[in-house]
DNA sequence: CTGAAAGCGCTTACAG
DNA sequence: CTGAAAGCGCTTACAG
């Protein structure tokens, strides 16, 4: 039986009413009396129920956030982030992690829901038409991180994919690359498929590349599918020069698919991904990245659902950040490796 | 204004107990009416509050998971199992990243009590007095996964850390290695720490291998310790033809770290990391791994924690689990790979 | 400065 | 089968 606030009056001598007032650090209070208090909390190691003050409050400090994998190094990193500044601000994370289950994710919209969490996070953007009703329905403020539905109505946070799949393409292109093979995202994902794709697209027609039917092929995301899209764009027979994958992982996939097929990275064909994810650094060669900024990505998610929980004026759409290509060895020429260090010898 | 159940009761015609009922699932309720509270239900988008219900049920679904570190592959991972197996049981998880803050651990843990968590999970073996204590204190039950902290009275779901470790070891010198470098953990850490430096110690004087001093060096798990601690390694002149990493990310580092030296795994150097990590796959030479069951440890942790909550009799002592070693590229040698290839041939 | 009472939104005996 | 009432453990006007 867990000790309550009576308890603790009883045994002070004084009305509940006094104790809440020494709990809550309410002045008005008499020094004696408020020792007497401590005193007795102390001794009973009560701790106040979270319940039964959400319940008169009105107020439950739970934010409700949906992953859709949390073994992802790209989505484990946004949470932490988030959880940090959730924590930092007395706020704590109900987690879900919904891999691919669309119908986990509709029973967690309702958990959060009957749990009154006081904002939803949510990092997917599949959304159906059950969850988007759901969610203009209940007066939950509700974010979007990383990833943008098609439902303009919905607030995110994200970086430009098109402009960064664009910036990305343009640099393969000024490295005097003349066909970029591309590994996409899924299509009905509106932020890392249509978009992606769209800004590799309008680069490589800018600067009059010709798009090859052959090395345009999508996966999903993960290190498996790269090294699967990588192998069929190889086995098409005479491969792109540079290949642009939308994710740090299947970047990863296509690296150890070409090696395997005993051709160099990034000699015979240089890489780049996207994400920025702690992959980068940790594979041989290093990896080229469009990366986003992770971290941030967080920070700013959750500092936007404080002010929306404020009941401050939202920001106006969406909360874009920057993206940053990090170039590293998977795209490095080797000519430009050779300027590079010819120019240190000159100074 | 969020609907209430006697908003529900008022236009449906009847009273809240029924609405209770109906809610609850109860018979002895008339189709009827059944019917009808469900569509008010329906028409108001009515959720009931699980803050008034667990007050009065004096149950709230919750667990609390402390996890050190929400970014690493492994205890996401784990942590994705938990939730798994939670959700599946209609518990909800509140989750706290701590890194490296004890502070943060302990006021968590507070948390938890006041938001009157049914389990609590904790991930990391670093407990000091205030936390012992606490956790003795509270009611509440505790289950440790993956570590194991010095107080015996705590349950921990985890390998045989010494034992896995004297495998490991003991298969590098059935490998024929003489000389075995070490890279450790915290030996602050009774589970990661000392017994693993104990398994790989004992291993080596059973069968007659001396120690190095410079070949026995301790990170923090993470890889750019492995690389660093490689790095020393080398540099003190003739390095062990094998190192044992305790975790995948510090062996990762450690082959990084000597194809930086131009030396290659495992031709010069065979490695072999600990946990399973997806990493293992994934990096090249792919990575040989005394592995933990992962996902087995996060599903049977959640598992034994429902059965203490339940108040079913709790294992006897700790759960352990079987490690396996998975021999990969970075430790084959090359005679064996040329066994292997001739054993192929003559069949 | 202190306390009695009402109320937060539910569930659960109890009575009918 | 249905409902009035008490109670879960707090906070918050209100009165003194």
């Amino acid at each position: 039986m867990q000790v309550k606030i009576k308890d603790v009056a009883k045994m002070a001598g004084v009305s509940v009413t006094t104790v809440s007032r020494v709990l809550n650090g309410e002045k008005y209070v008499k020094d004696d009396l408020k020792a007497k208090v401590n005193r007795v909390i102390e001794e009973l190691g009560y701790a106040p129920s979270q319940i039964a003050r959400s319940l008169v409050r009105k107020k439950t400090n739970l934010i409700g956030v949906i992953v859709p994998d949390l073994t992802s190094s790209f989505y484990s990193t946004i949470l932490s982030s988030i959880e940090e500044r959730a924590s930092a601000n007395e706020y704590h994370l109900l987690v879900c992690n919904i891999s691919e289950d669309i119908d986990k994710e509709y029973k967690y919209l309702n958990v959060f829901q009957e749990m009154r969490v006081e904002g939803i996070i949510i990092m997917h953007e599949k959304i159906n038409e059950q969850i988007r009703a759901f969610i203009h329905k209940i007066n939950t403020p509700v974010i979007f991180s990383s990833v943008k539905p098609m439902d303009q109505k919905f607030i995110s946070v994200i970086v430009d994919d098109y402009a960064a799949s664009y910036d990305a393409t343009r640099y393969l292109i000024e490295q005097g690359h003349e066909t970029i093979g591309f590994i996409g995202g899924d299509m009905r994902d509106v932020t890392s498929g249509q978009n992606r794709y769209s800004g590799y697209r309008n680069a490589m027609s800018d600067f009059g590349k010709k798009l090859v039917f052959e090395h345009i092929r999508f996966g999903d995301y993960k290190v498996q599918s790269g090294y699967d899209q990588m192998k069929e764009m190889l086995s098409a027979g005479s491969p792109p020069s540079a290949v642009f994958a939308v994710s740090d992982d299947m970047a990863v996939g296509a690296i150890n698919c070409i090696r395997d097929h005993n051709l160099r990275v990034p000699e015979d064909i240089a890489i780049i991904g996207f994400d920025g994810s702690q992959l980068t650094e940790l594979v041989r060669p290093t990896l080229t990245s469009m990366e986003q900024p992770i971290h941030q990505m967080g920070r700013v998610t959750m500092d936007v659902l404080l002010k929306l929980i404020a009941g401050d004026t939202p920001p106006d759409g969406d909360v874009v950040l920057e993206h940053r290509l990090v170039v590293r060895e998977s795209s490095r020429s080797q000519e430009r490796q050779a300027d590079e260090i010819k120019g240190l010898e000159q100074e």
